[in-house]
RNA sequence: CGCGGGAUGGAGCAGCUCGGUAGCUCGUCGGGCUCAUAACCCGAAGGUCGUUGGUUCAAAUCCAGCUCCCGCAACCA
């Protein structure tokens, strides 16, 4: 038997899951389904990626360890996978035992063959917080913990080589069909590979909350080598819970947001080079859901709750809108109007609404049970011809991962067996007995369309499916794979059996106020006060005397090109003139400023932004709604002079 | 000149590799039907295919310049 392995990423549980990890699992879900349907032997693999600073920090805030903290998040994202009909074969925590002893022994097979050595890690460090950051997690230069000034500091850390690698990964992504859609490829190849791929820190002194090296035990394995590796350590390798890694491994279908697409296309290639394993079939990238065109975020309280959303409108629409809905590669605006319009117009008028129509008048006319006489015309045979072939379409779409188009094939029946019936219009053939026989064909033409629609929706919507069967009169040897591009497949004398409405048509504008009601609701209350910063440590006069301030005026400025943020000033500091850059190109007009005079932090060691020289900083004010404003001095002040 | 992607009827998209009647879904308007979940079917209106120029008998499609968006990278001294 053919084997199939697909995963998604393991999830960070730092918080409640939402939307966007549904259609990630959703979207594996589905193909999973589909290839066990075609007889595969699948394996689908998820997960959550437990250790690291933030999680360290989250159970701090709470009061518990981390472990007892992420115990608690994993049962949220159990529950909805649960909820949402997730048909996970395995479930992996990277601080499951097994996880734990493999890593530590990848770590060490790398450190042997020399992918790995020690050196130096360089960053800004807070010392209150204890906490590393790379310059672009700071905050306005500061902490982004606790906004207190950070230092330069250097810690010692383990490095993995990914220079050997290089040409290898540049060929993958650029010559194979691993990277989906491969759009990106030359990005990655400009951007990562054709500067030179830098050495990756793979091991952190700064938290402990991770899984111990075990020949320098101060150090704990950073993220990469520990949640990468979860791709194989779950199948057993390196470890004896599990014996199935020769059997799945090489993965087929890898399922990434396109924010996390670098390390799977980059990084994990490297891994597993370095441990000279084979390479995954394919990594596929989706975008990201933005809500009514903004990114989702907790602060902005759009954060699309899939319980709220699942208990309204069922697992099974949701899972159908966001699979229609996300085309692979892009991002996809996610709002209760389309979400609505979407479930009304497919489910409930389209595909719902045709199950409802056939049963009714098979019931109607028939008592439900078809009669054996039959009476076929020309037009039967397009009907026909359409339906067996779309398992072929349906096929190649999901081997393409493109879900979406996959939907759009089996939605062309649903419209056919639609216009069928206004074509062959069965009302008018109920009403004269001498038609009868081409009534029954009719019928069971459509019952054999919704036969097919059904079987190849199932891996979709697995729950809606077999209430389908059990209103058409299908049993499960009529609703197989094999059985999905044939024709009189359902017995001759076929019963249906009226049932409940499969997609109740849902009332949008009524809908759209209640949910908009219970986002209010769920949104963070009202504005909180502003807290200021905490206060720096404190100095003395003399460190104060260190920082020079002076007034000067804006003589010119004009925005750095290729920068969102900086404008580049010069300025009259009554010492010949110099040049500023400042990054608050989103809050002022390069004119708005010239003329004016401002206080300059004049001492202040220069240094390059975007290529171009700054030579100090002028001061400006945080205001609590994240925007910056420029403390202007009085216009009296010569340019020069000292504050203090 | 850091790297990439995009601009097509009111909205969202396809078409572009391989030039030759501009197509789909939703929405709007008109009609039909009554089996069905006020659902279904048919028809119509609506597009200088971002802009300028070039190649060609012919350009949404190929080439060059420009404008504007969006990612990535860089970056709030």
């Amino acid at each position: 038997m053919k084997k199939f392995y697909i995963t998604t990423p393991i999830y960070y549980p730092s918080g409640n899951p939402h939307i966007g990890h549904c259609y990630t699992t959703t979207a594996c879900d589905t193909i999973a389904r589909y290839k066990r349907m075609q007889g595969y032997d699948v394996m689908f693999l998820t997960g959550t990626d437990e250790h690291g600073l933030k999680i360290e920090q989250k159970a701090a805030e709470a009061g518990i360890t981390p472990k007892e903290y992420v115990d608690h998040v994993v049962e949220v994202f159990k529950k909805l996978w649960s909820y949402m009909n997730i048909s996970y074969d395995r479930y992996i925590r990277t601080t499951d035992d097994y996880h734990v002893e493999s890593v530590q022994k990848i770590f060490n097979t790398l450190y042997d063959k020399g992918y790995i050595y020690k050196g130096k890690y360089t960053g800004k460090y807070c010392t209150p917080c204890e906490s590393f950051w790379t310059s672009s997690q700071l905050k306005d230069g500061k902490c982004p913990e606790c906004g207190r000034d950070v230092i330069d500091a250097e810690e010692e850390a383990y490095f993995f080589k990914m220079s050997p690698f290089a040409d290898r990964i540049e060929d993958l992504l650029l010559n194979t069909d691993y990277l989906r859609p491969k759009t990106r490829a030359t990005e990655l190849v400009n951007n990562f590979i054709k500067p030179g791929l830098e050495d990756l820190c793979v091991s952190r002194t700064s938290f402990k909350w991770g899984i111990p090296v075990t020949f320098d035990t101060k150090h704990v394995v950073y993220v990469w080598i520990d949640a990468l590796s979860n791709y194989i350590t779950a199948l057993g390798y390196a470890n004896q819970h599990y014996e199935d890694f020769s059997k799945f491994w090489p993965a087929d279908v890898h399922m990434v947001a396109k924010d996390i697409m670098r390390f799977h296309a980059i990084i994990w290639p490297a891994m597993l080079m370095a441990l000279e394993l084979p390479l995954p079939e394919h990594l596929a990238v989706h975008g990201w859901i933005t809500f009514n065109g903004e990114k989702m975020s907790k602060s902005l309280g759009n954060v699309v709750d899939p319980f709220i959303l699942g208990e309204r409108y069922g697992a099974d629409a949701i899972r159908y809108h966001i699979l229609r809905e996300m085309a692979l590669g892009a991002d996809s605006d996610f709002s209760n109007e389309i979400m609505i319009n979407r479930i009304n117009s497919d489910l409930a008028n389209g595909f719902g609404n045709l199950v409802s129509r056939t049963v009714a008048m098979a019931d109607k006319y028939f008592s439900g049970t078809l009669p054996a006489e039959r009476e076929n015309a020309p037009i039967d045979e397009e009907l026909k011809t359409l339906a067996v072939s779309r398992r072929e379409k349906v096929d190649h779409y999901v081997d393409e991962t493109q879900l979406k188009n996959a939907l759009i094939e089996i939605f062309t029946l649903v419209d056919r067996a639609n216009k069928y019936i206004d074509e062959t219009e069965p009302w008018k053939l109920g009403k004269d007995d001498t038609k009868k026989a081409r009534l029954a064909s009719v019928l069971y033409n459509l019952l054999e369309s919704i036969r097919i629609i059904s079987v190849l929706l199932y891996s979709f919507m697995p729950s809606t499916m077999p209430e389908v069967w059990a209103q058409i009169g299908a049993e499960p040897e009529h609703v197989t794979y094999e059985k999905a591009n044939c024709w009189n497949i359902l017995p001759e004398n076929v019963t249906v059996h009226k049932g409940k409405i499969l997609f109740p048509r849902i009332d949008v504008e009524k809908e759209i106020e209640e949910l908009n009601a219970i986002i209010l609701r769920n949104q963070p209350k009202e504005e909180p006060e502003y807290t200021p910063e905490p206060l720096a440590e404190e100095i003395s006069i003399d460190d104060f005397g260190k920082v020079d301030l002076r007034v000067a005026k804006v003589i010119s400025a004009e925005k750095v090109k290729k920068s969102k943020k900086l404008l580049c000033l010069q300025l009259d500091d009554g010492m010949g003139g110099r040049q500023v850059v400042s990054g608050i190109a989103q809050f002022y007009r390069p004119e708005e400023l010239v003329g004016k005079k401002v206080i300059l932090v004049a001492n202040l060691k220069p240094a390059k932004l975007c290529g171009i020289e700054s030579n100090g900083m002028i001061c400006a004010a945080d205001l609590p709604d994240g925007s910056i404003k420029v403390q202007f001095a009085d216009d009296s002040y010569p340019c020069g002079a000292k504050l203090r």
